[in-house]
DNA sequence: GTCTATATTTCGATAGAC
DNA sequence: GTCTATCGAAATATAGAC
């Protein structure tokens, strides 16, 4: 019931291999995207980490802790938005400033652009993660949140539809526009998008 | 080099167990879209079936076919759409053509909505089947086929972004409908998605 | 902190009876 | 067409030396 009933390595005290931590996880975030979390092995870290499997498990007693820090990493990253429309007094106000929110969105999804397609690519390992204990807490991502106000009934049909299409679009662009409009510059995505989707509130 | 080397199963002459093909089939897409292919094991498959991972090896060779198969039934629905597209003399023309073509891709998503869930959430494990040998033929996907009318660097960066948000929309809209706005009827989901899209090309 | 070696489990796939 | 039984490979995870 401590709050820190295991410490972690964290960072050694001089430059020996604090990293080391941050390598695996910036490795798995690559692997897990591209291959998915159940196609790659520790083995497969391991290797293109140029160490060993045993080394993993001193930084992470578990597979499935890899992917819950990175999960975690994802959290934080709506947190911003999120308190700004949870300081709101209900969802009818919530669903007023959806516009200065999905503008808001657009930016941190640019941002957090391999984060969010680890997330995407995904969904079935990260949801096994949220029912298998120990993760109880903390279990507010940004996906359940932005669920619960689509799904309140009291708003109007049509205002729904259009917030939910408004975040498919702006995120929706933002996401693919990396791949599939490599030729234009990414500021220029930008404002293409928000200029778009701002076209669906009129 | 024959047309059809191997005979499946397919029907057995009488009800003896004809459609037992077709109930591997339909539980498998069950299972790989709500935990994932890879998450899905043959011996889950043959529990639920109430039968043997043996007998399901009579039907499907491989547990990669089993999805293949699946894959395949993904091919067919956008068919129409896209023979529709090539018919077309040029990029240009394609993407005037979008917004007509937008409406028939929401019809088509709302009919096949399963299976778009499947392709959606296993996406890894699909392109990992794809790369896979004997899989060349027919390989022509929707969505790489929009991947490469969007690519096209001679459209205008703004009317390609705006094909991408509103296909994504529109799409968005549909799939997320199912589960959020469960308490609005289907028809009616389908109309306000097709006037917020439609409000894209204005 | 990282290694070698191994335990343990599970999975995909096969063999052969019925 | 379906079963029992089993093989071989690969994965997660652990033990213990360094």
């Amino acid at each position: 019931m401590a709050t820190k009933p295991d410490v972690k390595p964290q960072m050694g005290r001089r430059g020996s291999a604090p990293q080391t931590r941050e390598r695996i996880l910036d490795l798995a975030l690559e692997l897990f995207t591209e291959r998915g979390y159940d196609a790659t092995s520790l083995r497969d870290i391991a290797e293109r980490l140029g160490t060993t499997k045993a080394a993993l498990y001193y930084h992470f007693a578990r597979k499935e802790d890899i992917l819950l820090e990175l999960h975690l990493r994802l959290h934080g990253i709506g947190g911003e938005v999120l308190d700004q429309l949870d300081a709101m007094p209900d969802d009818a106000a919530r669903a007023a400033a959806w516009p200065q929110l999905i503008d808001r969105v657009i930016t941190q999804v640019a941002e957090n652009r391999q984060l969010l397609l680890l997330h995407q690519r995904n969904q079935n390992a990260l949801r096994a993660l949220e029912d298998d204990e120990r993760h109880q807490a903390a279990n507010e991502d940004m996906e359940e949140r932005f669920r619960r106000l689509l799904a309140n009934p009291e708003l109007p049909a049509e205002t729904r539809m259009r917030m939910a299409c408004s975040l498919f679009a702006a995120m929706g662009g933002i996401m693919a526009g990396g791949e599939l409009l490599g030729d234009i510059d990414p500021e220029e995505q930008l404002g293409l998008v928000r200029k778009i989707v701002s076209g669906l509130f009129d």
